[in-house]
DNA sequence: TATTGTTATACTCTATAACTATA
DNA sequence: TATAGTTATAGAGTATAACAATA
């Protein structure tokens, strides 16, 4: 398409750094989330609240990329676990507003620590020139990938 | 922990284009293997036995880092779509080796040229100088994520 | 005794469709 | 009419535990 064969094999080669990449966080995320009893979608739900503040299920669903179906199951086990809470929308009577509890805002502090000692674990050993590089590389990958992808949030 | 606070906001940031690679990639996966009538579990299973051969289904489990009972599940959907076969073990009665059909040979090589033509769609844009520091950067991070993971294989 | 794969059971994520209450 | 969220139903992935057949 646009280059000789060792060219399209280096970057097949990329490629399978990155998938791997993914499957080895995945792991690493929902084991380490499984411990506090958590999942990845709603870990995700939690995060995309605590970025934008009380939402509808409606506004949720949209950013997730998900069904309405799907929030409320996850809205049903998070407020179970005493994370969220719904409470009625002030102005539409249709709709509810999914807001965190205290409790659920220290457990995403926490996550937010240990997320910087990830980061940290991972890329302590690059050069700021290579992180930099990194970076601008990963971003140039990202415009060329969210094109390709249906929608929903990116969080 | 290991350097100045805009250094670890570097890392973070990091992290944080590597995550959205990961549920992007996850997604455009998600969406183009449900056009086949497949998901990522089964289709992760079929590469798996494409790279080693037929295959236990004790060594698939091993090697998806899953449960023998999910692998009997996976194994039945594939079957039952014709893409894989349960052959007697040759010397073991208590085993089953599971092997790829000739259409699933043709829908891998397929998907091995759709897999080529998004790396090249994805990285085509880098140069090779930009190319190559984003896998050593990439081989580095793996090398400090793979200790972190359980175990399993990684594709 | 240990191992392979199955059945039994259960939970989570996900989707579509029908329905209720509101806009 | 359209929208927010629920109930109904269904399928896929995952896990543990108990069990049968075989090593």
């Amino acid at each position: 398409m646009s280059g000789s064969t060792s060219a399209d094999a280096r970057r097949v080669a990329a490629l399978d750094r990155v998938l791997e990449v993914t499957v080895l966080l995945g792991r690493d995320m929902t084991s380490s989330l499984a411990a506090s009893g958590l999942t990845v979608a709603r870990t995700t739900l939690l995060w995309q609240l605590r970025a934008t503040g009380p939402s509808t299920q409606r506004a949720l669903a949209d950013a997730l990329g998900t069904s309405a179906r799907n929030v409320t199951g996850l809205v049903d086990g998070l407020a179970g676990a005493g994370l969220v809470t719904r409470e009625p929308h002030p102005t539409d009577r249709r709709a509810t507003l999914v807001t965190l509890t205290a409790r659920a805002e220290e457990l995403l502090s926490g996550m937010a620590v240990e997320q910087a000692q990830l980061a940290d674990q991972l890329f302590g050993g690059l050069s700021p020139e290579r992180l930099d590089g990194l970076v601008s590389a990963l971003d140039e990958v990202l415009g060329r990938l969210r094109p390709l992808v249906p929608d929903g949030a990116a969080s």
